[in-house]
DNA sequence: AAGAAAATAGGAGATTTCTCCTATTCTGGA
DNA sequence: TCCAGAATAGGAGAAATCTCCTATTTTCTT
């Protein structure tokens, strides 16, 4: 992750809606701007966190790791979305890892300089807490329509969820890992993608060739 | 569910670790004691949510609603848990039915009453927040730890979460919907279930014989 | 550039789970 | 009390998914 210096670009990244919105015009002084590249992984679990970072622009997975050690991506968000808040509020290492999948901005606030101001402003914790209840109703949400899909539809999602531009660049021993499915399966699936022509297999890429066809098959979920 | 006016319980209830940890000696003017009979639903999901609750001892199940309609038991509970958060935070109308699964005590906080109180308060909010924020996280997890095993691990599991007493009452429509998964399949395992011994088939009731056999499978899930 | 480790490919056969159906049993309300 | 609708029971066959295995290809390290 690469920090940015230009003052214009910070000032515009400051005055954003979603800074504003969260924020106002606090810690103008201390925000910095940073960059992270298309498939950087720039939050590890397990490590200490630093910091309070909002994501301005960009997409990003987010990775767990189950009590069995297996690991699974639990979800992608699309900017702007607030990471590190459970960290602001307990002092716990991060749970969970998250991985850009485009290229993205995000304001970075050190939890030393933002922790004691937002932990004693109700209006700031009202809305976390609103953040943090609503995600877990539509993570929830998410996952129980998963179940019961067969994995040809899951897949679709998961493609279309995780693809960069009209790149799939997830290892198929990650995606079975991730949809919890076998590796031989998730195999089979994908060969069927290929060979209807919805992908493209270059070397261990894919590129998708058919948008439409895995829209119409991750839709179902939603029905 | 019934008012307790009984005044000694309702001071035993207020003085009690669950209470005092959330509000301290805050409300004791306002706060109602109530209980509900095991099986009885006392919070039905788009309703207007009037109070904040605070359940003191008992087990409960929370049922949602899928997009698509399908009606699925997302969690157990057992005392002390908060009911009501995200609709004092937000004023929507509760998203969720609860079901007392044993007789249950609670404590009832008209939003009237507490609403301004609790949500200018800090450290109220800031355990609110970290309270939703572990709700995700083990929620996610218990979801995703679920998929992928066979439905006789799940529904070992399930059994053993909604069992009152040593009486399990969930009728198979409603258990093969929550577990996402085909009548026809349920209504195999559950025969299974009861040539293995495990279940005893009352009418339409069953009643738990082997509870450790029950244990052993669902003990699957965690490894 | 060579060798080790990881990832992919795919055969064979067993399980799990689904869909479709039809008949029977249970239960709550008129 | 009786009946309609809900819930259960279970046959048949298909589809989804798993496990086990072995060979190839790709990537990474040294």
């Amino acid at each position: 992750m690469q920090t940015i210096r230009n003052k214009k670009q910070l000032a515009d990244a400051l005055s954003s809606p979603a800074y504003q919105d969260w924020f106002g015009d606090r810690f103008r002084a201390d925000a910095q701007l940073e960059e992270a590249q298309a498939g950087e992984v720039f939050i590890r679990r397990e490590e200490e966190a630093q910091a309070l970072y909002l994501l301005l622009s960009g997409r990003i997975s987010i990775h767990a790791e189950l009590p069995n050690g297996k690991r699974r991506i639990l979800r992608t968000d699309a900017a702007p979305v607030l990471l590190g808040e459970m960290e602001l509020l307990e002092r716990t290492p991060f749970a969970m890892s998250v991985q850009a999948l485009e290229n993205c901005r995000l304001v970075c606030l050190s939890f030393a300089r933002c922790r004691e101001t937002l932990l004693s402003d109700p209006v700031f914790l009202r809305k976390l807490a609103i953040l943090l209840g609503n995600k877990e109703r539509t993570g929830i949400a998410r996952l129980f329509s998963a179940v019961g899909y067969p994995l040809a539809v899951r897949l679709a999602h998961f493609i279309l969820e995780m693809r960069e531009g009209d790149r799939y660049l997830v290892r198929k021993v990650e995606a079975a890992d991730s949809l919890g499915v076998s590796y031989r399966h998730l195999s089979e699936v994908m060969l069927a993608f290929t060979a209807a022509g919805y992908l493209r297999k270059d070397g261990l890429r894919y590129t998708i060739m058919d948008e439409p066809a895995l829209q119409a098959l991750a839709g179902q979920m939603d029905a």
